[in-house]
DNA sequence: TTGAAAGCGCTAACAT
DNA sequence: ATGTTAGCGCTTTCAA
């Protein structure tokens, strides 16, 4: 059943029924009640295969995450959604598992025409890779993005993210402060680390880089960072990290170990995902508005699907410190 | 640049062009060749709103979850994906929030010709309403299903998955068990529930209706129904929860009251995502093969989409008991 | 083995 | 205000 059994039923041309189902406004009233019905008792709903072919858009655009199971880019992807239902627009969610082929592989989406654009949370590729995409197709950067690279972003201050964070460690009595999750290549790590560095000598500490760990964002990243710190000769007595996962998986260890976070050690998260909050104990983090950072990414990126060549954004959203148990006064 | 420009690239047909692209045997070498090095030479992709327009096929299935950020899903998810990829079905994954108007929203892809199939995580609509759409649609349940609907499903046996745990419980000294997380409607929830009924009755142990709570799989309602029982003149001295996300929950409450879970009272939850094992104490939890559950969901769901008349199947998969920390010995 | 042509369902330019 | 018609890019039937 199509478009033309409707114009049948309704004793109208084709043009008239797609006419109204477009809400144009030069149909008279009396013709559009009759489509109306005949669209009614047919319980017609039109292909959008025949319209997109026509109008050679998918109205579908792509958000790629490193992984699903990640409260925080869920949120995005709400956010994401929320914009882009407005506009009748669908969203596919798809995984890279930080892969660069997988990534690569869904860009075919766009060669194919399956797609309208894409936001990437954690881009794969190299910059050049990036700019090349970005100059044939809409695509904007929502969290993580590529430096150097003048493709649209929305994100946060890492940089005075990391400031706060570490400033209020030595605040509240810390002097031997580590950092795990630095140099993945993304300027919200180089950024974070550049902050830690910062405020550390703002504040007359001398650098040690036994402190510095580099490492993913996972659960066994923290565990395995964790190991690493405790095995030093003079362990820290805080730890900053780069994900709630992290730090979840840096306080297991550390219980395990008998220490008790928030007395014995500080232990600071990013993102503020569910996991800090209901955590024994309670996670200190950085929360980041990625809700709002979909939002914005999804308006940018439909600003792009319009006109390719509007200028490129880049949007700072707030971040704030969260302050909960794994964080105590020494 | 589309296929006509291939055709006249190669200096053949438009027929000839499609036949090479589809790997259609009759098509001789040395035009074959001609065509390979006329895409080649134009980097050409083809059109799929074309090719599905004509074929009247998406190569679109649409996996409906409660909510992305849960673990469990995005691992059913992966299975899903592994299985559709090979078959070149690309996988929407999108979010109904447990909100019976949003999953209805989504059914619209069926009558607009965008998906080729539904995969249900947790349907929320009726069972007549589910009979309804099996019958002009492809769809398969995966782990939870409506109950008395002939649908296809794959689950587990979550009747005996319960009495695993239960019996477990009873075995390591228990006698005070409670449960949360009980009848949303789903058939896991009833046979868990009657699991746990049976496994009490079977081991003499007098049913007490105060330690049966009713609540949603998140977080805050672990913290809610532990303050229930807490509340109680005489709390139970172990609690089976639903899933992680209520264990951890209640976990945080009762460390927060100061009784220390795998001693004073032991917790077991359901699923077995990286919460469970990460958290502190680590905890004790029913494993489902969720990976596996989301493969053998596509497969079912590929046979539908190439028969909707086929078969229904019902299919259980094993779980397994993981014990950790979170249970000990009274 | 290859090509011509119809047509999937829709929108939009043009004509009336 | 409404209708006629071309055509989006592709596959597939039919004919050669």
């Amino acid at each position: 059943m199509n478009i033309q059994d409707v114009a049948r039923e309704a004793g109208v041309s084709v043009a008239t029924v797609s006419r109204v189902i477009n809400h144009n406004e030069k149909v008279s009233t009396n013709t559009k009640n009759k489509v109306l019905k005949a669209i009614d008792k047919l319980q017609y709903t039109p292909n959008l295969l025949g319209r997109n072919l026509r109008k050679k858009r998918t109205y579908k655009v792509l958000v790629l995450v490193p992984t699903l199971s990640n409260e925080f880019y869920s949120e995005i992807v709400r956010g994401v959604e929320d914009v882009a239902n407005e506009e009748n627009y669908y969203v596919m969610v798809c995984s890279t598992h930080s892969n660069k082929e997988k990534e690569k592989a869904y860009l075919n989406m766009f060669y194919n025409h399956l797609i309208d654009g894409i936001i990437f949370t954690a881009p794969e590729m190299s910059g050049d890779a990036m700019i090349d995409i970005a100059n044939n197709y809409p695509v904007i950067q929502c969290s993580e993005y590529i430096k150097n690279t003048d493709v649209s972003w929305v994100s946060i201050d890492n940089h005075q993210a990391s400031i706060d964070a570490i400033q209020y460690l030595i605040d509240i009595g810390h002097r031997e402060i580590a950092i795990i999750g630095s140099e993945n290549g993304f300027v919200s790590s180089i950024k974070r680390k550049q902050g830690y560095l910062d405020t550390l000598k703002q504040n007359n500490i001398q650098i040690n880089n036994d402190y510095i760990i580099q490492s993913d964002y996972e659960f066994q990243d923290g565990i395995d960072g964790c190991k690493k710190l405790l095995n030093l000769s003079k362990p820290p007595t805080a730890i900053f990290c780069g994900s709630d996962a992290i730090a979840v998986g840096v306080i297991r260890q550390l219980t395990k170990q008998g220490i008790v976070v928030g007395k014995d050690i500080s232990v600071i998260g990013f993102d503020d995902t569910h996991l800090a909050a209901y955590y024994n104990p309670p996670i200190t983090t950085v929360s980041q508005p990625r809700y709002d950072m979909g939002k914005v990414a999804m308006e940018l990126l439909l600003r792009k699907i319009n006109n390719i060549n509007c200028k490129n954004e880049y949007i700072t959203l707030d971040h704030k410190l969260t302050i909960r148990e794994s964080t105590l006064a020494k």
